[in-house]
DNA sequence: CGCCTGCCCTGCAGGC
DNA sequence: TGCCTGCAGGGCAGGC
């Protein structure tokens, strides 16, 4: 799940706590299996009674603001998602949880599953050791950001690591835009009717502007055909349905291109799969 | 500093 | 039925 797009729509899920005083923020039994979060409940009783203010997205990060100095950095990883979830317990379906939060006046809880494990929840003394962090500080511009900046994009594009480099390999690289992540890196490059294989210094000025309005308009559109789940805070709770629907190659292997028929196929770039259409994508 | 390779984890589908 | 392999929406630490 967890690209640009999913993530922005855990954060909007995630605002209704926003103002919200803590009751307790408690790292699950199961967490206490993994190095990252094991022993360390007692350095997050520092927020107990403290107030969440703002949580903002940077990329893929999600940042957890308090009315105190301390800052949570949350990453999803492969498989993280928030489950809003009524009721003090976890439910007994979650098979993961890996922490749970409780909140003052708020009938509702909120969990962080990951099966994968690979997610982040860590603490920062403040704020600007956020933004301190280099993963953090290193984010290109935004691929959600209206309008996409295609200047910042194509002036990326002309640096020497890039320009020598295959299309379908940079689009993950999180300095370079923000936010994409594998499925939108394929259907981005399948709208713009660019093939993966073409290296970057090859790209005409107009077919990195296209491009970039491609990868705006699939983060958009991934972000609004999320957009009903969300009303019903069940964005995290495994029913991605609608956000799948629209996808043009990824993960489509083997069936028939719906512009031309031709079959698509799969290729590893950078040990990811990137799905295309070699008919439609020049 | 930048770049590359391992590594971190669980679950699932498909082949045997 | 089980065991094995490859694959999965991501990024980090450590070596050079
Ligand atoms: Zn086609």
């Amino acid at each position: 799940m967890p690209e640009g797009p999913e993530v922005e729509c855990t954060r909007l899920s995630l605002r209704r706590f926003e103002g919200k005083k803590i009751v307790k923020i408690e790292l699950t039994k199961l967490s206490q299996k993994y190095k990252k979060y094991e022993g360390k409940q007692k350095i997050f009783d520092v927020f107990i009674g403290k107030t969440i203010t703002e949580i903002e997205r940077k990329g893929k990060f999600l940042i957890w603001n308090f009315d105190f100095s301390k800052v949570i950095l949350n990453h999803l990883g492969m498989s993280g998602h928030w489950i809003i979830s009524e009721g003090a317990d976890v439910p007994t379906h979650i098979i993961h949880p890996k922490i749970k939060i409780l909140f003052k006046n708020e009938s509702k809880i909120a969990i962080f599953e990951d099966a994968r494990n690979f997610g982040q929840f860590r603490i920062y003394d403040t704020y600007q050791d956020v933004i301190n962090y280099l993963p953090i500080k290193k984010l290109g511009s935004d691929g959600l950001k209206v309008p996409f900046p295609q200047e910042a994009f194509a002036e990326k594009l002309k640096l020497k690591k890039n320009a020598n480099k295959e299309i379908g390999r940079i689009l993950l690289d999180q300095t370079l835009i923000a936010g994409i992540g594998n499925i939108y890196k394929s259907e981005s490059l399948a709208l713009a009717k660019i093939n993966p294989l073409r290296l970057v210094k090859k790209l005409k000025p107009e077919e990195i502007e296209r491009l970039g309005s491609s990868i705006s308009i699939v983060l958009h559109k991934a972000v609004d055909s999320m957009g009903s789940s969300i009303q019903s805070f069940r964005t995290s709770t495994g029913e991605e349905g609608s956000a799948q629907k629209w996808h043009k190659v990824y993960a489509k292997a083997g069936f028939d291109c719906d512009s031309c028929g031709n079959e698509i196929i799969r290729i590893v770039q950078d040990k990811r799969s990137t799905f295309y259409c070699e008919k439609c994508q020049v």
